[in-house]
RNA sequence: UGGGGUGUAGCCAAGCGGUAAGGCAGCGGGUUUUGGUCUCGCCAUCCGAGGGUUCGAAUCCUUCCGCCCCAGCCA
């Protein structure tokens, strides 16, 4: 309830948490500036989505809020224009904006170049005349640290002569390379040295053959980013490590707050398919695929050939989440998604994938008539309705017919009844076959006083099925896409590629009404799900669709045959080992180990605390000292293994705020009854901002614990009268509410309630 | 046996010392001329495990365990 919530933006993940302080503080002077930074050597796909619609979707919730769109192109080996025009395109399709904001690492070249040479002349930079083999070897291992270069100590002069050199073509490639000087022994792989600058004698594709010395990745990308002046970077997890480095560079280019800041992320992940760029260069390359657009694959192109729509990916990759965690998201989610937004926007019309053939024979055989359908169900908020042409002679589903039908089987069987949707109810009177013993023709009668919209039309069937009027259909193809695995989590693209993914129809039929659609159209097919009259031209204009997703579908769940659906492979829950460990106290350094007996002999404080303590020596001293003004070595134990540990973990301050003597009174009030231990955490976070004595700051904040009954009675009675409802809950038996009493309670004195007489009053009240 | 992260239901995910949000999936009921949609109900005595502090801990302290990332002149 703070007065604070104005400029609070909607959605509390940590990133705008982050943010929303920022603004708080004026940090940024309330400016938002993001940046998606792709590098131009791929397509994007689902996972980029989301970061694209983090990084513009942040910039959209912040007034004055802007995202860049930054090629991040300083890798001349493998970027080109085809990469940032179809990235551009799906940014634009995805639903953003990026205004006049395009940028280009690449263009920032000579300006970065300046800032090498300014790192060169600080001493902070130097050229590397290793090998490639070399540096690797030099560069130790995650558990050994590295080992200085020989070239680490070259002179400025020469630095700078053999950069210049560079960068005038007097090298090979790999020859030299500029590195920053940092630390080899550093646990951060990282900070060992990382490489700057590469010679590569290949032309970019924007700067043609300007450079023959390109920069890395950890040099040009904080740099763009503050030379944009972002306030906020965000990038995936993987980037955590980089972080530091992000910041040293920032640093030592003298780059001075306000300045960007790096964020990371968990990357989206989602099971039953493959995300990385390599696995997905390698379906297609494989011929797994039909390509980048092939709509069973996670590209984004991918996903709009299918036919989802914008807003369902966007909405998909809001409900996915923005956290830390490494995560993998069920592909449900995703089909949720896309259904979810097309149920609201997208016509109903008729269509029968397998067909088969029924004849009504008692409907006149020259007869034919226009029924009224709504394109809508009464749910959906939407106008629009078309006729449909019903004759003699019609196709229904394959699988809506059976012959002996199992339990529960609510479509058409012998002698039983079922409704064509928007028409009429009809009855199965004989199943034809062929000398195999297949079905090839259903005869069947119609009850003509039960069309739709009409007085009998009440009578009730079982089921409804969809249905086509052969005469008037018109022949379409279907492509069936469905999920590219059929494992889990694939580690291999042959790891469980679902041979099924991809199945043509070509004997499908569809309404007039569809068959006059535009492409790029989308339909719901009734009881099969969402289609998408795909835009590409097909050879004799033939119609095809994609199914973007089934629908929701409780009959194959309940039925035996699973057609397309995969069932989740179950995990073995294992029950988790329970180990106890014990602290082994034999290998504690003997000094401690002394500390530690002395405490738990003469001080009788517990083994926990007593470690804490006897550990670090700062806490020691400490504790020493204010026991020898105050002496309650349990007391005084609590106050400093839990809030002064923690203080100084943090912070490490190189002087404490307050003396012994001060944290003795401390304890002394509690031991007093003064306060309780919950406000004496409060009374310490302010000692150690250095507000004085604990007397003093208890008594100038009001902190005075309640200790009079009918003083605290009042307050219980308020809210008491105020939760009426919980009361009663209390009162039959919810008893876990007590807490939730002692809570208000405990708010509504701002903390000083007397926990012990608190409880002992509120039980009596609520009984 | 280095460093950096992270563990809340089958899958995501809120929670920041006071009744364990929400969504997906699942299960059951209702509505329905789509076995769709919509709607109602159920679904964590417990937050990776142990210990401690506290009247009260998913939240604080502590020990342990699992998983992810880092040894490209890729980004």
């Amino acid at each position: 309830m703070g007065d604070d919530n104005i400029s609070e933006i909607k959605g509390k993940d940590f990133l705008r948490q982050i943010i929303n302080e920022h603004i708080k503080t004026g940090k940024y002077d309330g400016k938002v500036i993001t940046r998606f930074p792709p590098e131009p050597n791929g397509y994007l796909h689902i996972g980029h989505a989301k970061s694209i619609c983090i990084n513009f979707g942040i910039a959209k919730d912040y007034p004055g809020g802007i995202c860049h769109l930054r090629m991040d192109d300083s890798d001349p080996t493998k970027e080109s224009y085809e990469y940032v025009n179809s990235i551009k395109q799906d940014v634009k399709w995805i639903g953003f904006d990026w205004g006049d904001k395009l940028f280009f690492a690449s263009d920032y070249f000579e300006k970065l170049y300046e800032y090498a040479e300014f790192l060169i002349k600080k001493g902070k930079a130097y050229v590397c005349s290793l090998s490639e083999s070399e540096i690797r070897e030099y560069r130790g291992t995650v558990t050994e640290p590295g080992k200085p270069s020989p070239y680490r100590n070259r002179s400025v002069e020469e630095n700078l002569d053999l950069f210049r050199r560079m960068k005038a073509g007097e090298f090979k490639d790999s020859e030299h390379v500029l590195r920053a000087k940092i630390d080899m022994s550093n646990p951060n792989m990282k900070m060992r040295d990382p490489l700057l600058y590469r010679i590569r004698h290949v032309e970019h594709y924007r700067q043609g053959n300007k450079w023959c010395i390109y920069p890395l990745y950890d040099f040009t990308h904080c740099l763009s980013d503050a030379m944009e002046g972002i306030t906020h970077s965000i990038c995936t997890l993987e980037f955590e490590n980089n972080r530091e480095l992000y910041d040293w560079i920032l640093d030592e280019c003298e780059i001075k707050e306000p300045r960007p800041h790096q964020y990371e992320f968990a990357r989206l992940n989602i099971n039953y398919t493959v995300m990385s760029k390599r696995r997905l260069l390698e379906l297609v390359e494989k011929k797994y695929v039909s390509g980048w657009d092939d709509p069973r694959m996670p590209t984004i192109s991918g996903l709009r050939r299918r036919g989802v729509t914008p807003e369902a990916l966007r909405s998909f990759c809001e409900n996915a989440g923005i956290a830390k965690a490494n995560s993998i998201v069920d592909i449900a989610q995703l089909e949720y998604s896309i259904r979810d937004d097309l149920n609201k926007k997208v016509p109903r019309v008729l269509a029968v994938l397998r067909p088969l053939k029924i004849v009504i024979e008692n409907y006149s055989e020259h007869h034919e008539e226009m029924l009224d359908a709504s394109y809508y169900p009464h749910d959906v908020p939407l106008e629009g309705a078309r006729k449909v042409p019903f004759s003699r002679e019609i196709y229904i589903e394959k699988d809506d017919f059976m012959e002996n039908p199992s339990k529960g089987f609510y479509r058409l069987s012998p002698g039983e009844e079922v409704r064509l949707r928007h028409a009429y109810i009809i009855k199965c009177e004989r199943v034809i076959k062929n000398n195999a013993g297949e079905i090839i023709e259903l005869r069947c009668s119609y009850d003509p006083t039960t069309k739709s919209g009409e007085e009998n039309s009440e009578k009730k069937v079982k089921g409804i099925i969809h249905w086509v009027s052969i005469p008037h259909s018109q022949n379409v193809e279907v492509r069936l896409y469905d999920r590219l695995f059929n494992v889990e989590h694939p580690e291999t693209i042959d790891d469980g590629f679902n041979e099924d993914s991809f199945k043509i129809l070509s004997n499908c039929y569809v309404e007039p009404a569809v068959a006059k659609s535009s492409p790029g159209s989308r339909f719901q097919f009734e009881r099969l799900g969402y289609f998408y009259l795909d835009p590409i031209p097909y050879q004799e204009c033939r119609l095809v669709f994609n199914r973007i997703v089934t629908l929701r579908d409780s009959w194959t769940k309940i039925s035996a045959e699973k057609p397309e659906k995969f069932e989740k492979t179950e995990k073995q829950i294992k029950p988790q080992p329970q180990e106890k460990s014990e602290f082994d106290m034999s290998e504690l350094p003997l000094e401690v180990k002394t500390k530690l007996d002395k405490y738990l002999k003469n001080y009788d404080i517990h083994k926990e605390e007593a470690l804490t303590i006897a550990k670090d020596e700062t806490l020691a001293d400490f504790y020493e000292q204010t026991l020898s003004e105050y002496n309650n070595p349990k007391g005084v134990a609590g106050i400093i293994a839990g809030e002064m540990a923690r203080e100084l973990k943090e912070k490490q301050p190189k002087q404490l705020a307050f003396t012994p003597k001060e944290l003795g009174e401390l304890v002394k009030l509690i031991d007093d009854e003064v306060i309780s231990v919950k406000i004496a955490r409060e009374v310490f976070s302010f000692m150690i901002k250095g507000e004085g004595k604990p007397s003093e700051i208890v008594e100038k904040r009001g902190l005075k614990q309640i200790t009079d009954p009918s003083e605290l009675g009042i307050v219980i009675d308020t809210v008491i009268k105020a939760n009426p409802e919980n009361v009663e809950a209390y009162k039959a038996g919810k008893t876990k509410l007590f807490g939730f009493f002692t809570g208000q309670v405990m708010k509504e004195s701002g903390g000083r309630a007397k926990p012990e007489l608190l409880n002992e009053l509120l039980k009596k009240k609520l009984n």
